[in-house]
DNA sequence: AGTATTCATGTAAACGCTTCCAAAAATTTG
DNA sequence: CAAATTTTTGGAAGCGTTTACATGAATACT
């Protein structure tokens, strides 16, 4: 093993400085107890030997490995590319490395990795988008295992999470479309299993209610975030006597799969019919005509999850609860005021 | 330190089961010389008492890591993406864990990291588009260390790498434009630093050739593969006296940025110019009209990606070259027959 | 049955570092 | 200037494994 021999330790640089290895693991460690001439010699010494500390050893002896683990469900939709993008960064400042775990959706291997992982694999967890987190936040939590959660608000648990004002969110949305004269909105939910995908189905009732819209139960299609839903909800709608003049899915994906639906009925974006999403991933400004959404702070999400687990790991006993960022609506192009169907208007007003 | 004392380790598994640690260790590493009753009997320990091996610690004792590292320069377009997914699927079925490092395009980082990481932090190493792999190949090889190039052929370097037949894809796409009836075809070129920009480059240039069509200097327009490029390439086209009839961007991101220049025109796809693209990422197939393009079987390049460095892993001695892997034409709507622009073609064919 | 071979198990010595404790050196104090 | 105090340094004892090597048990062979 070449790899091994020709490895620099800590003992190679203390004989080099002269120095014993507890002087240069003090060293590495910026142990304020170091004569300064002795550490800028030893630093030097290691600068010139080209030496690297062993990680392993170091989390062997220490008990830290400056390691955290990301568990994230896929990387397809550059959803989480961007949320990754933010803790990555965050990670880097602060030298720690990322080991990253993909479930593919298999909401089983989450409590695998889980539990290995808490096993002092790595020095924390941020799990984005968690399946079925009761299975392990149980054990992490008693284990006093730091952990952060990014959009997912529990369904009860409460623990350290970084979401986003999906209510709020969902509200203003749906106000923007009623301003724009649309006052029958098909609205397409997430996997309401999913707190997130409850708080932008309230925040569209709400604006519904505010604005003295009846809420038509037809007109709320129960998905799942998939983009199966979104063409299939949408048809839903189209098939009715007296279609929505707006469509407001839960998520990009579904807004997307919308527009193909709507696009097969022969209508146009936005003259025909407006589509609003949720999330802003980066696909939605590049569609054409681009996608009007309510944008999430992903890449922030990844930056303050970090940062609230670096928080974590220097205060175990401090309370961290969950961290709400600010949806902002992106308009673009798939909405547009009601127009052509203003003369029908009195028709809709008569259904009511 | 609480995660310090409540943890498991071979000895405790050893005193349970009563038999020696070295067992233990041996039952773990699936050492063929234990009795099979009595590695029953250590495997039910090992489960009853939640036995998980301490990775810093093999990895010290072992001199193996279990961990590969993979560089990547971004995340964003799902691109990315699929790799990932690719390796990823091979790394957990052989028990590997990923340790992911973005670059975010600063090529210095590049070197940083790989010398780090060569340092013994992880097995093998997978760098994803590398920017400038000169810098660090020559040490990695050097030091024999196991690594993989995906997606990019080298200056020179003969290395292990996984690429795809970029030079017969884009001969194909070209061949198919033609059989459409296109003869003015507008190419926007990738970075042409990289083999691959320079393969899809020939591959374009060999099919004109082949199909007796001239090449005009002027229809080639040279980028970089950012999104940018494809707009302003296209824009270039669309303003000369005879404009492309289709142009073939080198990868889907700047395909699709054309698409935006030709809208802006006021022109329309495909009916007066198709477009078509290369890669084949997942937006790719959900844009409006959605993207013609030659595809490149990004997962099976990161699956094989990840079984190349195993082979190497086994066999350091064994020679590892270029492997490429075969590209496809998806048709899809943004391409068509050349129709309304046949009567012109006297014109077209008295320009050249 | 007695010896030669396997096979199964136990044990010590790393692996490269952190951390604690004690010793040595430098500094302050009376 | 010696004693007390503080700062700096050295070295031992782990951290939880793997991996030789040694030993003991079981099997095969003559």
């Amino acid at each position: 093993m070449n790899k091994r021999r020709d490895r620099v330790t800590i003992v190679d640089v203390a004989a080099e400085a002269g120095v014993s290895f507890g002087t240069v693991s003090r060293v590495i460690n910026n142990d304020v107890h170091v004569k300064p001439q002795t550490r800028e010699r030893v630093l030097e010494t290691m600068r010139r030997l080209n030496f690297v500390a062993n990680r392993q050893a170091r989390s062997l002896a220490g008990g830290r490995t400056n390691t955290i683990g990301l568990l994230v469900p896929d990387l397809g939709t550059g959803y989480i590319g961007e949320i990754i993008r933010g803790i990555d960064t965050e990670l880097g400042d602060a030298g720690y490395d990322l080991m990253l775990y993909t479930t593919h959706r298999a909401a089983t291997k989450e409590a695998g990795y889980v539990s290995n992982l808490v096993q002092g694999m790595v020095d924390g967890l941020i799990l984005v988008l968690p399946r079925n987190p009761s299975d392990y936040i149980g054990i992490m939590t008693q284990r006093k295992f730091p952990f952060v959660l990014v959009d997912h608000q529990g369904t009860g648990e409460d623990c350290p999470a970084i979401g986003s004002t999906n209510w709020q969110g969902a509200f203003n949305a749906t106000n923007y479309l009623v301003k724009l004269g649309h006052k029958r909105i098909g609205f397409i939910t997430g996997w309401l299993d999913l707190g997130a995908a409850v708080d932008r189905l309230e925040g569209f009732k709400a604006a519904l209610r505010t604005n003295k819209i009846p809420l038509l139960p037809d007109l709320i299609y129960e998905g799942t975030f998939a983009q199966l839903d979104g063409y299939t909800g949408a048809l839903r709608f189209l098939d009715m006597k007296k279609p929505p003049t707006a469509i407001f899915a839960s998520n990009d994906v579904m807004a997307m799969a919308a527009m193909d639906a709507v696009r097969e009925k022969g209508l146009r974006i936005p003259e025909d019919i407006s589509i609003m999403g949720f999330d802003d991933i980066p696909q939605a400004s590049l569609m054409r005509p681009s996608l009007t959404t309510v944008r999430q702070p992903l890449e922030q999400m990844g930056r303050i999850a970090a940062q609230v687990l670096f928080d974590i790991l220097k205060n175990p006993d401090h309370k961290h609860n969950r961290i709400e960022l600010p949806t902002e609506i992106i308009l673009r192009e798939s909405t547009a005021t009601l127009r052509k169907l203003q003369e029908e208007e009195p028709d809709l007003i008569r259904f009511h």
